[in-house]
DNA sequence: TAGCATATATTACAGATGTAACATTTTATG
DNA sequence: CATAAAATGTTACATCTGTAATATATGCTA
């Protein structure tokens, strides 16, 4: 599986679509972003287009239409994502990021305690 | 204090060499980052005059040279970097991120102890 | 004060992004 | 089969970014 490509920020809009549903019609990813944004029908296409031809998404030809589907995952999309933030934050590795969002962010008492939950989840399934 | 800008990513890089030390000449700034990456001193410049006319940072002229100091804080600028980072992830919130992160990164057995670590901090910082 | 060294200012230029309009190709329909 | 409707493809254009080169102003030195 190839490297994400550098998704920006209107296209990650479109990608968000079918990860939650593949594959997809253009017209269906326009319908379900026409709700949610202000973007014409065209500048949608657009997009899709982009995707496809950084490799982000795919499409298989059924007669008139083309279905579109991802060809990457959320999860390696999210992973050069926070790569790059990361490299922003000077520290270069994420626990310094983390730490900042920790100490950046007000965190309420309970959103504290949920992350510390799944940090247990996580360490629980990490120990051996 | 206004809003901060929007900075790329090149230009962090010299925010936060005046994050560090300010006020400083365009020279040392010059100086500080030819050490760390590739640019060219023009390059450079470029970048000081951009985050100028984005006002993010200011300047006070002394005889022949000025002295660049920063507008917004480092603080804002992390802010303003997760709600775009949020944002893509679609959440809205920051935990849903934190967890994704959670999952996706290979947190080792320390770091998730050293997060753990952090968030009690914050825990005890935050309660009352 | 003329000229050099040094700082700053202006201009460049290609690729990415946001945001579309316009053109062309298919397919279904009369 | 001709044409309209719908889908896809091509082109557009301003702004932002990365990455500089070139031009101009200014102060120090002879």
């Amino acid at each position: 599986m190839a490297k994400a490509p550098r998704i920006s920020e209107a296209e990650w809009e479109v990608m968000k679509v079918l990860w939650k549903t593949s594959p997809r019609t253009a017209n269906e990813i326009v319908e379900e972003l026409m709700g949610k944004t202000h973007w014409k029908r065209e500048t949608i296409r657009t997009l899709i287009n982009r995707l496809v031809g950084k490799k982000a998404l795919g499409f298989e030809k059924k007669s008139r239409q083309y279905h579109y589907f991802p060809l990457v995952t959320k999860a390696q999309c999210v992973s050069a994502e926070t790569e790059s933030f990361v490299r922003r934050f000077g520290g270069g590795s994420l626990e310094p990021m983390l730490a900042a969002f920790i100490e950046e962010e007000h965190l309420s008492a309970e959103k504290i305690a949920r992350l510390r939950q799944l940090l247990d989840e996580k360490a629980a399934s990490t120990e051996e």
